[in-house]
DNA sequence: CGGTAGATCTCGCCC
DNA sequence: GGGCGAGGTCTACCG
């Protein structure tokens, strides 16, 4: 990894355009040849970069450049498009290369999976006498979240979120609609079920007689534990 | 902005847990207290980060961590949530700081906003006859893209995308139901234009008689260059 | 490889 | 500040 501190103007020609003027920034430069511009705030997002794999060459100002100030010019070309980045540079005020080798990875917890488990494992949380009959249970237009019975062994389908959006809600509206042409399963009814329900999509669910439940992580998590520890 | 190039492991929590092992990565610190967790690959995403607004402390290692090798305990706190950033330092390689300054930001051309106005301009894309009603036409569930009538004065409504999904197909849907309830409009029929249409979402929109149509971005672009140059 | 759905999404707009 | 939609989304997963 190259890190480079230098006053610089950049230009993006892709999928769209979008330039940076003149300031002093970070050019981070990997591996893969990818190239990440940052600031010194906004969030993780850099204010351009390319995608790898990529590869940077870098060239001599001409003499129009050189008179402007520029002292070298980077092209950082995409290999598999022909997006392109271009930097010229002019002042440098750091450059340093670092070897990093291969990262391990990320592990996470608490992710949309999770909560599935959890909802599968505790489904009386949805009302006494759910049983469940399947997670991930497979249709012709993708998996329903969950698929389960009701105290009057009627077939519910839940579609699991940790924030309740409109699309959430379409996505069940479909399911639905499908698994009610099956006469095996008819008459199904809809569970929208999430940590946070936005009120648009409330309204919209609950019009299309979808139920609406908001989910506890953390207690339900902690059950999750209290469980555990009996084994 | 603070550079450090180290041997770390790294554990967030707050939304959800995720933890880094022991490996070599840069961490970049920036003047807003955010905190940028890189490996020499992967896209312009960290590894792990904390957002802004957040505050830095380092402490000395207590003595089973400095048994471990660790020699510098950052916490990194966000300062409106309770989402918190520990990352463990191990061996330290490099670590520099720079003043940026404030960054000028990016300014961009060819989004949504682009291909609206073009379509808007050169409305008779759609067809012949057709003129245009207004461009954000809003309603009680958000703003329709386009309005236009058509060759027989009737209204259509566009739905415009750069990519066109199913969910695209969804919106322009709740639309059409909405202003067919309006006398003075109806009957109103679907358009939905998009650079690139998803198999699925055209076959969805065609089994709801909204018609399909591609639009070529350089093409406009080149009309509306050709039409700036005339005046 | 393409298609779908999630994300500690981020970002920008409008109310 | 919240809600909503777009993104050069990125990323994992599944066919």
């Amino acid at each position: 990894m190259r890190l480079v501190i230098a006053t610089c103007s950049v230009l993006y020609e892709g999928r769209l355009r979008a330039t940076l003027p003149l300031a002093k920034r970070l050019l981070m430069v990997k591996a893969d040849g990818s190239v990440l511009v940052h600031s010194d705030g906004g969030s993780y997002k850099p204010l351009n970069w390319m995608s790898p794999p990529a590869k940077l060459r870098s060239a001599e100002p001409d003499a129009e450049q050189a008179a402007e100030g520029i002292t070298e010019v980077w092209t950082v070309q995409n290999q598999k498009s022909d997006d392109r980045l271009t930097i010229n540079l002019f002042e440098v005020e750091h450059d340093s290369d670092h070897e990093l080798g291969v990262d391990p990875g990320l592990t996470k917890d608490g992710v949309e999976a999770d909560l599935q488990r959890l909802l599968a494992e505790q489904i009386t949380t949805l009302g006494d006498g759910y049983t469940l009959v399947r997670r991930e249970y497979m249709t012709a237009i993708g998996p329903v979240d969950i698929l389960a019975k009701d105290a009057q062994n009627a077939t519910v389908a839940v579609e699991l979120k940790r924030r309740g959006d409109i699309d959430g809600v379409e996505q069940l509206t479909r399911y639905l609609e499908l698994l009610n042409r099956d006469p095996l399963l008819a008459p199904v009814t809809g569970v929208f079920a999430a940590q946070q329900i936005k009120p648009q999509a409330r309204v919209l669910a609950e019009d299309r007689g979808i139920r609406c439940v908001t989910l506890d992580y953390d207690a339900m998590r902690g059950i999750d534990d209290v469980e555990s520890r009996l084994f």
